[in-house]
DNA sequence: TCAACATAGTTTAAATATTGACATAAGTGA
DNA sequence: TCACTTATGTCAATATTTAAACTATGTTGA
């Protein structure tokens, strides 16, 4: 788990292609030649080899430029796969996927006790089964997102508020029962990573993913690869603080942006509005139990302009539009990806924050920033692990056949 | 100037080498194969043929840990010039620096005209005697690190305030007049490069310089590169919400740092509370001109406990302090680094920012962050300029015998 | 004091990787 | 059709990298 810094090997040509197609998709042997500052003549071998060899493989030919015209290539998805789990409080969610990011297994895993021993016993016992069922080559590492502060470094979970866990070495813990390299990160910035690679963000190299559900959680993408920071904690944007007279978080500060414009702060606003006695469609029948008022209904009337629906879910946004605001003139991101359920659920919260952040961020910088919503649903966690584990363990050393050690 | 995005090829092991010791200074052949991941025999005979060309030397002889002692090996500092140059509204600070960042010849060159004509001119004539004291190899590129909104891989000054000037073609204008390949940068993150490289961050890999001067700007720094976002705008810091109902900024929008906490913000609330008749012992003598009162008296009453220039100190820190604890969560930089003349000048405005940013982020990311002061004073631009120049442009390939093309 | 061990660095032939230069392929437009 | 443009293939020549055996210089403890 605590391989050096670098990601990836440069190591021989084959090596860096097959990096810069599993990071960058489909490209021709001319725009590899660029990427990879190797000369042409190295690329054809190369690419003749890993054609060869069934690692990659030729799809399209594109349209001509005025003279012969370029062949896509692109990594033979069906060849290897990948592992990566999600982590919440009650359930694993198990993906295996190709090289392309197409899901290939999914699985929910229940864990029965609120600890780790039984979360890993849980995963430990599924595995073998799921894995039966691919018949292809199963890369021998496993990446896990899980909720939280995590050292990535030394696949340690330093503290999980929604997990109740504190200072649990969950990487060596699985590591022992599934004999396979295990990579820890904080599930956000893996379900940011399967967005930049394969989903909303992967026409942008610098891209910043920012995940609204019951927290906030993001992940900064420089070049297609997650920044870590010191520990690996780069990313804990949900404990921004956006008003410093705003109400107690758990992390002890005060106005936090997750308390104020997650889907919690939502509900519990919209609730103690209805309770003032505040018209709104969302009343419905007299006896309507406003306690079990959830997000999405919430989203939906707002989107449909109940005005109660609305002031709330603007009022959220905006705290979320200024930290955008503020993101993109410290990052100068390519495009910010909004994930997770509320800015899938509701439009209206998606168009106050992204006027927010036009409004309050320099001209020149927002107008370079694309704004997009995230393209996956609860598998995305599981993939970007998945890949995070690969940048981080193999670098394909695996695939190609051993030279030496 | 419009090169590939990729910072300094990798091809060959003593490019790789070499790269490595600029980056990170000092280092063992052993600590050399770590980093480089090549094995022992490349490295040992790279380095002997560095030294044969005089590129390499070898310094102290360490303490052993068991065994043989490791012998240090850096650059050896006179065999090659880089020039940078920092721009500000009256004139260029030109620099002239060895590989090891050393300072060999420092020239301030005042510009008649406000217009970038006039600048480019001025800098043209004066550097043909300025690299003529020099007697070394001078490596023909030269850094600029100017204010303002660059984008820097096309050497684009997009718009600069402080300077009055927008969309100049500076890159150009200099590469046609000097004949050097011209790399332009905002000064900011190029004085936030020299103490990433030589000064107060030398330790840190990972780490953010925030400059405190008449505005604020910064600089992030991942694996001791700079990031640099889509089109080179990352690190505009100074332009941050703090106080939505904050003062208007030249930017457009309302209670950006910069205009809270900078020099002329805490100018300003003296002279205001002054004129407001609160005692303080910066009034002095009766005839005093409050106008003329300036940032380092300011600075120091406040740090000899005058109660006036101590809240007005604090109140601007406290502004930084909430901006370094956001950026503390975001990012979970190694090391922050407080320049610029503020912080140098000012101990209680240092001590109350960094007292705010420990309240204000996570504990866990707090207690890995460290903060320093900035070493260089007004050549660190340069020397970060220069820095970057070769960054972006050589990798050493001039410095090695050719091969090929 | 000396053997046993630990860490750092060198040398060699042999294996690998990369390239320049030239050849070929497949399109465009007059 | 020809002249031109862009993309790719081939191969001998050259450059780089490595494994493995060896040398060098320290510590530790009987």
């Amino acid at each position: 788990m605590q391989d050096s810094l670098r990601t990836g090997d440069q190591k021989g040509s084959k090596t860096a292609i097959l990096q810069m197609l599993r990071l960058h998709g489909t490209m021709s042997r001319i725009e590899l030649m660029r990427r990879t500052e190797l000369s042409r003549a190295t690329i054809s071998l190369a690419i003749s080899e890993l054609i060869e060899l069934k690692l990659v493989r030729e799809t399209e030919v594109r349209q001509s430029t005025g003279g012969r015209p370029a062949t896509s290539l692109e990594l033979v998805p069906d060849s290897h796969i990948i592992l990566g789990a999600d982590l919440n409080d009650q359930m694993w969610i198990l993906g295996a996927f190709d090289l392309l990011g197409n899901t290939v297994g999914k699985l929910q895993i229940p864990y029965s006790r609120p600890v780790p021993e039984a979360a890993v016993q849980a995963l430990t016992e599924a595995l073998p089964q799921f894995i039966q069922h691919l018949d292809k080559s199963i890369l021998p590492v496993i990446g896990l997102g899980v909720p939280g502060l995590v050292d990535t470094y030394r696949g340690l979970i330093r503290s999980s508020a929604v997990l109740g866990w504190q200072n649990v070495e969950l990487g060596e813990m699985v590591e022992r029962n599934l004999g396979r390299s295990t990579v820890v990160l904080n599930r956000s910035r893996a379900r940011g990573l399967s967005e930049c690679r394969y989903g909303a963000g992967k026409e942008y190299d610098h891209m910043i993913y920012i995940g609204v559900d019951t927290g906030i959680g993001a992940g900064i993408y420089v070049n297609r690869e997650l920044i870590h920071g010191a520990i690996g904690g780069a990313g804990e944007i949900g404990h921004t603080t956006v008003d410093a007279d705003g109400p107690l978080c758990l992390c002890g500060n005060h106005g936090c942006l997750q308390m104020l414009a997650a889907a919690p702060a939502i509900e519990q606003d919209t609730r103690r509005l209805l309770r003032q006695g505040e018209p709104s469609t969302l009343l419905g029948q007299p006896d309507r139990d406003i306690q079990l008022l959830k997000f999405p209904e919430i989203g939906a009337a707002a989107d449909q302009g109940d005005p109660l629906a609305l002031r709330v879910v603007e009022q959220a946004a905006t705290y979320l539009g200024i930290v955008m605001a503020n993101l993109v003139n410290l990052l100068n991101p390519q495009a910010i990806i909004l994930g997770g359920p509320v800015p899938k659920a509701c439009n209206s919260f998606v168009q106050t924050a992204v006027k927010v952040m036009r409004q309050r961020s320099m001209n020149l910088l927002s107008a370079a920033t694309a704004i997009r919503i995230g393209t996956f649903d609860d598998i995305g966690g599981s993939l970007g692990a998945a890949n995070f584990a690969l940048d981080r363990h193999l670098s394909f050393s695996h695939l190609l056949p051993a030279q030496g050690k």
